[in-house]
RNA sequence: GGGCAGCUAGCUCAAUGGUUAGAGCAACUGGUUUACACCCAGUAGGUUAGAGGUUCGAAUCCUCUGUUGCCCACCA
């Protein structure tokens, strides 16, 4: 076996082999212990791989693996979205550069162009995503705007009008002017920015040169103000009700009226009503029946009725422009800094324009079996405290603008009938299938948002709503699906409405055995976000996140995947180092060695390790020592800590338990001593088979984390050929107590564990004292020291020292005081002070142990255990303490420390 | 303004209310006795953000304060 292992070539190779064996696809062929389904959230077309996406393909990648080891049929759905927007604008940005204005385009040109760009991109994540070693199956791959999907969606929407969910109306929206489409209200965030606050006089049409002042940060919308509006409750404006001032331009008398949206601490207590450009003043229009006056255009441009002054300047140009004219007329009476949030467009970065228009709508259905869901337990969220977050979200939920003013997307299914008024639904036509009489009609332009199709995602990749299809993709076996893996920042975006859509769309009641049914997935694991070393979020602008391939390229993709599953601590986001990986890399550089070393012991073939049984046939109780027995208990304990750590996606925690075991007891340990009963001369056939049956049990948990080197040293150690690592099924429980039986070890018994404990502690306290004299020579034992069977040897064999020397006092020499006894080495220099320390430290124990087992209350109301556990540190304690007193009082004299 | 989550060794993080709070990295000291220097052995490093409280017992539970990050809602 060759002395490095060479993860370039085997990562490769293997992914091939995996490959052309079909070793992914779920199959029905073999005995089955039931069903498992992982939806991989489907990345953007458009999207560049990053770091998250390795985080996120690995969590999901161990789960499937494991569900495959433990006999499940897996499918892992994967799949890619359209993107609306985001493709739209870069195919926009596309053609300009190739000198195509993409508005003299006809639709259908429009989309000719974008679903070539969308097939150059459309599997690029997916296919760098598996030089990660992901086992997902990508022969059923889904895109949203495939046929069948497509008629999922449509689908989807004509069923939800039909219901009564879905309608068009004229509303306040968040309008992007650059991307000239409405948009969600998630798909805004606010920021704070720097503005001006401006006090603007208006004058009293009834009492020239009486004003009434009100503060805006935006003078641009002052020719769409229909109204001033005071609180009722604010006597200062009192006498201003239900009279008229002066709108400054376009020049306009406008009424003043009483409204409890006003704060009378904010500015001047009185504020501009302007319908069509803000959503609180959009609702005191509809309370007072004021107009709106439209001045802003859907480009962000201003229009005809904000006047001449206004008129066809930018809003921005216009806001400076409006401030000009109000100060040359001696209307702006001030203006201060004024620090306040924008909400922002977040396809476009710009400030989204609250916009009066026509959309369609969704009325949330089934939000309350949604909630009950989270909050019964019927669908379980790890870290649990999402669930708050959630449901806080259902509890203030909004109608859902769902039309998009795009080209690029699902296009709404509608058709009006010629010259009929829009809003009136016996003009329109809503189903899958054009009206008859198609060419009479004309379809709506609008376009589903694309988290609309996001949200069949569970019910669309498995066939819904054809039943053929269902069938053919075994919906009944794979829905509901087990865990969904992805980030908390898309709880809103998609999770909810995924759960909203299934629990509408699937038939049943209300009843929680119904809702479990019908939830898309019964876990939800959330990742962490991952953030640089400074806490940023990864972003591109930012420039501070690394190429996943590089790394991949630099640390091999088992390296990247122990790394970030060794930094992913559940419910914590990650910070980044690629020092991590590295360590990932070396973890798996010595598992390498350790079984290369395991090749270069004689005594077996390969055969002999073929199996389970084979192994287990080589263990005879009678050949194994209590170190023997105790490493099985250690393997079998983290086994156990693996399983449960994983049942609870706390994958660190999982796989820390495995890296410990292999690094701490397996080779600084139980290899060591295999070594030293080697120089022993010993019989070393039970070891053998002990470490056989430790390499397979671990390659095979450690598989679902490091898929390659595992199945590599799994073939190099002879343990299999037949199918890959992930197919072979995992030993269960009733396997291993059996095993461990025949051995002679009940699976809970501690006590080899703790001989074995003690024996280290010895060792490394002997280690301790050699380091402190800094040297060889004899080690001594001082009278009352007590020798385990057998261990006396091994003890001077793991130390490489001589025999131990009988020595009736210690004298002034070091000595290392130990549960075993008291031992001592030459040295020249005084080494008493570290002694004496450790005698100070002891007794402060022992004070604190009788201070407890002197407490009535401690001993009343503690658990007995507890309280024995104490007993016995204090006569533990006690004995160090008088065997250090004894060194100290008869040879050094009590005065001379004391 | 409301909510959520943090705050533990120089750094990144662990620790079912129960013994003397642990790892890794970094630092320091030593080591290539044929698995591994991508390694091994050892040393040092702590008022668990602060203050109260509950408890026989608190890093852990409660209250308040400070502080950091995120989410939601926003006064024009």
């Amino acid at each position: 076996m060759e002395h490095d292992y060479d993860w370039r070539e085997v990562e490769d190779r293997l992914y091939a082999e995996w490959l052309a064996a079909n070793a992914f696809a779920p199959r029905d062929d073999g005995p089955s212990s039931g069903y498992d389904a992982i939806l991989m959230p489907p990345p953007n077309v458009t999207g560049v791989l990053h770091v998250g996406h390795l985080l996120n393909g690995t969590l999901q990648d161990v789960l499937v693996r494991r569900a495959w080891q433990r006999g499940r049929c897996v499918l892992w759905q994967s799949g890619t979205d359209h993107a609306g927007i985001s493709l739209q604008v870069k195919v926009e940005k596309d053609l300009q550069a190739r000198g195509i204005d993409p508005s003299s385009l006809s639709r259908e040109e429009f989309l000719g162009h974008a679903e070539r760009w969308r097939d150059c991109h459309r599997d690029r994540i997916l296919c760098q995503l598996q030089r990660l070693g992901i086992c997902c199956d990508l022969s059923r791959r889904v895109h949203t705007l495939d046929p069948a999907y497509s008629r999922t969606v449509l689908h989807a929407f004509v069923e939800l009008y039909r219901r009564g969910h879905i309608y068009r109306g004229r509303r306040m929206v968040n309008w992007c002017p650059v991307s000239g489409t409405a948009i969600s209200d998630e798909e805004v965030f606010m920021q704070r920015r720097p503005g001006k606050l401006f006090y603007v006089r208006y004058e009293m049409v009834d009492a020239p040169g009486e004003f009434v002042e009100v503060a805006t940060t935006r003078p641009e919308t002052i020719p769409g103000d229909v109204a001033i509006a005071v609180h009722p409750a604010d006597g200062r404006h009192a006498n201003l009700v239900g009279r008229l001032c002066r709108r400054p331009f376009p020049e306009a008398p406008i009424p003043i009226i009483a409204d409890e949206a006003v704060d009378p601490k904010f500015g001047t207590g009185a504020l501009k009503i302007t319908p069509a450009h803000a959503a609180v003043d959009y609702a005191v229009g509809e309370r007072h029946g004021l107009p709106c006056r439209e001045v802003i255009g859907p480009d962000g441009h201003m229009g005809i009725l904000a006047g001449q002054e206004l008129a066809g300047l930018d809003r921005e140009e216009a806001r400076e422009r409006a401030v000009e004219v109000l100060r040359r007329r001696g209307l702006l009476s001030r203006e201060e800094k004024y620090e306040h949030s924008v909400g922002i467009s977040e396809r476009s970065g710009v400030p989204i324009e609250p916009r009066l228009s026509v959309q369609w709508f969704l009325r949330y259905p089934k939000v309350d079996e949604a909630a009950r869901a989270v909050e019964r337990g019927l669908l379980r969220f790890f870290p649990a405290h999402w669930g708050k977050t959630y449901l806080h979200w259902l509890e203030n939920i909004q109608d859902w603008c769902i039309s998009r003013q795009l080209r690029w997307g699902h296009r709404i299914p509608v058709w009006y009938r010629p010259g009929w008024d829009r809003n009136d639904p016996h003009g329109r036509h809503v189903s899958l299938e054009a009206p008859p009489d198609g060419e009479d009609w004309e379809q709506e332009d609008d376009v589903l948002d694309t988290w609309f199709s996001s949200a069949l995602w569970p019910l669309g990749t498995l066939g819904w709503p054809d039943g053929k299809a269902m069938a053919a993709k075994h919906f009944d076996c794979f829905y509901p699906t087990s865990t969904l893996v992805t980030g908390p920042d898309i709880i809103f975006f998609w999770v909810a409405r995924m759960v909203i859509f299934s629990l509408e769309f699937l038939p049943g009641d209300a009843s929680d055995a119904s809702i479990s049914r019908r939830i898309p997935f019964r876990h939800v694991h959330f990742t962490g976000i991952i953030r640089d070393d400074r806490g940023r979020k990864m972003s591109k602008s930012l420039g501070n996140s690394p190429e996943p391939l590089d790394l991949i390229d630099r640390h091999g993709a088992d390296g990247v995947r122990f790394g970030l599953i060794s930094s992913a601590v559940q419910g914590q986001d990650v910070q980044f180092s690629e020092e991590r990986l590295a360590q990932g890399q070396h973890f798996c550089t010595k598992l390498w060695h350790a079984c290369r070393l395991r090749l270069l012991q004689d005594g077996t073939t390969p055969s002999d390790r073929s199996s389970w049984e084979a192994i287990v046939g080589r263990l005879h109780a009678d050949e194994l020592n209590f170190v023997d027995r105790a490493i099985l208990c250690q393997l079998f304990d983290a086994r156990l800590r693996w399983d449960g750590a994983l049942e609870f996606y706390e994958f660190q925690a999982g796989l820390q338990r495995l890296e410990r075991f292999f690094r701490d007891d397996y080779c600084d340990w139980y290899v060591e001593v295999g070594k030293a009963r080697r120089r022993l001369g010993l019989d070393c056939r039970a070891s053998l088979a002990v470490q056989d049956l430790v390499l397979r049990h671990l390659l095979q948990l450690l598989s679902s984390a490091i898929p390659f080197v595992t199945q590599e040293l799994w073939h190099r150690l002879g343990m299999g050929t037949e199918r890959p690592l992930h197919m072979v099924p995992l030993p269960d429980g009733d396997f291993w107590n059996g095993a461990l039986e025949r051995c002679g070890i009940a699976p809970a018994k501690e006590e080899d564990v703790d001989r074995c404990a003690a024996l280290r502690e010895v060792l490394k306290a002997l280690r301790a004292l050699r380091t402190d004299v800094g040297g060889g020579g004899p080690i001594y034992y001082l009278p009352g020291t007590r020798w385990e069977d057998g261990c006396r040897e091994l003890l001077s064999t793991l130390l490489g020292c001589g025999d131990f020397v009988a020595l009736p006092a210690a004298g002034d020499r070091p000595v290392a005081v130990t549960s075993w006894g008291t031992f001592a080495m030459d040295h020249a220099a005084n080494g008493r002070e570290k002694l004496v320390a450790e005698l100070g430290q002891l007794r402060r124990h022992v004070a604190a142990n009788r201070a407890k087992l002197a407490d009535a209350a401690f001993l009343a109301k503690a658990p007995p255990a507890v309280v024995e556990a104490t007993r016995q540190l204090l006569e533990k304690n006690l004995a160090l303490v008088a065997r250090l007193e004894g060194l100290l009082g008869t040879e050094c004299g009590r005065g001379k420390f004391f």
